[in-house]
DNA sequence: TTGTAGGCGTTATCAG
DNA sequence: CTGATAACGCCTACAA
């Protein structure tokens, strides 16, 4: 619209240097006298000069951008792991990509080619559950790649041991002695957090002499709606439970609603546990128990990973945050006595 | 980590072709024969191939890239504001660059020369309201901008009337015999929307003869911790309020929860209003009278635009999405009666 | 500390 | 329909 670009060699005209000096005045300022460093950075100034990152990225073979692929973005979890992402690694200069592929697995290998093609430096992704061609993608990539939630062996990853979240749930639950227990949880393919977390609540109770029977696992959208349908379909059962493992806190929050519409007294007549931790949570009536999971952490741990793997080239490549049971006020006896 | 990277004339050589003929393979198909065409694609499939952003971007001066700034990633609104802008630019090969300011202006616009620098195709922020110095950057920079939320005369945008929002939810607690009411808003400096949402519910009032004293609008922090504190300090007011709204639902969702935390019955006791509509306000018990906004569609209006401005120069440039009002059960006559 | 020169991988303009 | 041949704007040895 205005003035046809102002470039590198526009500044050095203008500041009596070679393009050489300017471009150092940039990236490498020390290696500048006071003097000129100062010259050229009036003339950037008054010209208005913006460098262009498509060819500093060709020259330099680094873009400065760090392609995140989630789920989805419409998730309170996601949506704050991409704020820490986001906000840690403008620390360090580096701008975020993001993509979703809303459980897609072909969507997800698409986002990872195109974020490559884009020129990220890196990448972040969610669990390790997809194909082995993404997989392959992912290694012959040159850009370094960390894992979050959920690791594999041969690639760096942030990690939160999802089994034992699920083993705690159920734990809490046997404590309180209930026996019988229904499970309302997401879509299981495609998520290695959700099956993580349904195996560990089942082993929990297969070490106190109990079982999940399939039928009381209700696998839903990962929603209000799903939680609500979740809940209802579990209460309907001839045995209904006595208390309900959300795998996610939206879950377990619907559970909420739901046994409130049915004029249920939660945790007098319903015991509810959910899994994450969010805000929300703790602000409920009744509060909700559930397990903690460092959300912002994995994001910040992430994004320190991938800095330190491109700037340092090595680093430590697995890290596992720890989590914890969080006991509030939707859990009970089991037998109807707080 | 493997094989040097695999570049356009490689693929040229091994399909017997010549770089240009690859490179048309690529971004026009149409102008290959048939039979050239498949041979170009089985090389590059063969070898590997994905092409270089930054250079792409560099030679053809366009990036594929959007970027978009919100105040922050981790909320609810801007969580779909994101998915919805996301999905919509992927459809015409778009990537989303993010970036988030915290409430801060200059890191905005920071976040702007940043993006600009990039080589983002395209700025999509929120809101109109922020320091002349950003405006003009926006206005230099050679990318089209479009405003949501709030808009600009001289910028793109895709509104929704956020005066016409407040005005609506206090018209409705009129209309209940509600003459008392206050408010819990957010911080009103560098946020159009939650003064806009303001002024409009005082309009409302005025209207009808009452008035909203400051004293009875409370600026809190966007959280449930900060509707809560907001809510409590009302209420304790020695005339404290019939009716609240929170000029977001979030804000109203802790209303709810601080009111019960306080054995008020809602909305018998007090009636409450949010706006925004997010999905978990259906869901509350009691569920939430609130304003609907169109958030996903604002994402999805926006992102067409900038795409219609970039592909096809032209475009309607002002668009002004419907909202409306949604009673359900928090909100009731004033004086106790359902 | 600063200047020179060549190249990064594609696209685009022109011929053929 | 396809092939040369310049740019694109900046970085980075290498030289001074």
């Amino acid at each position: 619209m205005v003035a046809r670009k102002v470039k590198l060699s526009d500044v050095a005209r203008r500041a009596g240097v070679s393009p050489a000096t300017v471009s150092r005045a940039i990236s490498q300022p020390d290696l500048l006298s006071a003097a000129t460093l100062k010259r050229v950075r009036a003339a950037a100034q008054a010209l208005g000069y913006v460098p262009d990152g498509a060819a500093r990225a060709l020259a330099s073979g680094r873009s400065m951008t760090i392609g995140a692929i989630v789920p989805t973005l419409d998730s309170t979890i996601f949506a704050r792991f991409l704020q820490s992402l986001q906000s840690t690694l403008a620390r360090d200069g580096y701008q975020l990509l993001v993509a979703s592929h809303e459980m897609n697995p072909a969507a997800e290998t698409e986002a990872v080619r195109m974020l490559l093609a884009r020129g990220a430096d890196g990448l972040i992704l969610v669990g390790a559950d997809r194909p082995r061609s993404t997989l392959d993608l992912l290694r012959t990539g040159s850009a370094p790649v960390v894992l979050t939630w959920c690791g594999a062996p041969d690639f760096a990853c942030v990690t939160v041991d999802n089994e034992r979240a699920g083993y705690l749930a159920a734990q809490h639950l046997v404590e309180l002695g209930h026996a019988r227990i229904g499970m309302v949880t997401g879509r299981l393919s495609f998520n290695d957090r959700q099956r993580a977390r349904l195996a560990g609540a089942r082993q929990a109770m297969r070490e106190a002499g109990h079982e999940i029977p399939d039928w009381r696992v209700n696998e839903q959208d990962l929603s209000l709606a799903g939680g609500r349908i979740g809940c209802a379909a579990l209460l309907q059962l001839d045995t209904p439970p006595t208390a309900i493992i959300g795998t996610i806190d939206l879950l377990a929050i619907a559970c909420l609603q739901e046994a409130r519409a049915r004029r249920l007294t939660v945790p007098t007549d319903l015991s509810i546990v959910g899994i994450d931790d969010v805000d929300m949570s703790a602000y409920l009536t009744p509060s909700l128990t559930t397990v903690h999971i460092p959300t912002g952490r994995i994001g910040q741990m992430a994004a320190e990973m991938v800095v330190s793997l491109l700037e340092n080239g090595e680093a430590q490549t697995h890290v596992d945050l720890p989590i914890e049971l969080v006991v509030r006020r939707s859990t009970a006896r089991a037998g109807g006595k707080a």
